[in-house]
Order: structure tokens, then sequence, then C-alpha cells
DNA sequence: CACCCGATTATCT
DNA sequence: GATAATCGGGTGT
């Protein structure tokens, strides 16, 4: 199995996003290995209005102007912490891809146990609730994720283009003109509302 | 230092 | 389907 690596990330962060569907999430969690496949994706870049990083580089922020292949985490309505992976072109000083969604592949029982709910489907079909299954707070915000470490990714296939829907991203005010949320289409762990 | 509000989720109807 | 919960970053006094 292999690691995507720096390069992978050193790209656009839309093409980013799209390449990122199917891949496999690694989380080493006290001994048991979660596993998950991601199904569903948003792309940010400091161009867009939507964006962390549109008004400028901040302490909470700064991981989405460094090295590209670390991650973002950031802290959210009170309650939820939210997965990012930093990726972008050589030129644009900062950007960012958003999981939104897993499919759970391995040590399912013990994300029933860190999601405190015995539904399959309801395990990691959230941005908070990912992080939640998969036990990410904070202390991930910034580090490396093309190591192997408590956390990164592994390749897969490219999806099809066809398999893929691209639609409004969810939960923003500016920039809803850009279909930037990617999702695998009849993949049944994608949220099925607005597919 | 106070105030405002968000890339959401759980719960109850 | 609607609504409350809940924390900290960002902005401005």
């Amino acid at each position: 199995m292999k690691l995507l690596n720096r390069p992978f990330f050193t790209r656009d962060t839309v093409t980013v996003a799209k390449d990122l569907l199917g891949k496999i999430i690694i989380r080493k969690y006290e001994g048991t290995v979660l596993k998950g496949m991601i199904v569903e994706t948003e792309a940010y870049t400091s161009n867009d209005p939507a964006c962390h990083a549109f008004k400028g580089k901040t302490n909470r922020n700064c991981a989405l102007f460094g090295e590209v292949g670390h991650a973002y985490v950031y802290f959210i309505y009170g309650n939820h912490y939210c997965l990012n992976f930093v990726a972008r072109t050589n030129d644009m000083p900062a950007g960012g891809v958003l999981i939104r969604a897993l499919e759970p592949i391995n040590g399912i029982e013990t994300i029933k146990k860190l999601r405190k709910t015995n539904n399959i489907h309801e395990l990691t079909n959230g941005p908070g609730k990912l992080t939640q299954a998969l036990a990410i707070d904070r202390s991930f915000n910034g580090i490396d994720i093309t190591k192997k470490n408590d956390l990164y990714v592994i390749d897969a296939p490219l999806i099809p283009k066809n398999e893929i829907g691209a639609t409004s991203r969810i939960g923003i005010t500016n920039g809803q003109d850009k279909l930037w949320r990617f999702i695998i289409k009849n993949n049944p762990f994608v949220p099925k509302h607005r597919a």
C-alpha cells in the first residue's frame, strides 16, 4: 500500500478534492487501526469568499498557508471538529479540502463506541461526525499526513468521472455559485440531502 | 475585553 | 422538519 505523496497535494485544490474520493484514511487509535474511504469532499481556496483563509493568515487558519499534505483541523459551532487536507498549486497562498463523509471499512466496533451509536449510517456521514469517529481533535492540526503517523492517507484507484457528482457546497453563505462539493454517486454513506 | 456568529449535530415533534 | 446547544476565533471598543 502506497501513501499519498507531496506532489499529489501540490495540485489545483479542486482537482485534489475530486481525486481524494475513494482514497483511504488510516487512523491508528489505541492499538486498533481505523479505516474509512472518502466519499464526500469540498474544495476551499484563498480566492474564494467561503474559505477561512480568504481574509488572510491568522493564528487559527495558519495551517492552510503551510506545506501541502498536512492536516488542518478546526473547531466549530462549539461542539465539533472538522478535518481538512492542505492542497494547492505553488502559486496559491492557501487552500484545502474539507473531508465531509467516509465509508467505514475497519475498526467499526471501536468507531461505534466513539460515536455512541450502533447505526452504521450515522457513524461517519458528516464532517463533525467523522472526526469524532476517528478520535481527531485539535492536536492533529498541522500534522504531516504523507508520513506513517497516527493519521495518514493511502492511495486507491481513481473514481471514474461519471461516478462523481458535483454540487454547491453546504453551510456557507458566500460562493454558492461554485460547484466544489464532490461525492461518489450511489454510495450509501453519502448523506442523501442535495445529492 | 466584550460581543457576534459560524464549512454542525442531536433531539424532539 | 424545526430548534436548541455550545465554544472560541475574529473584530472592534
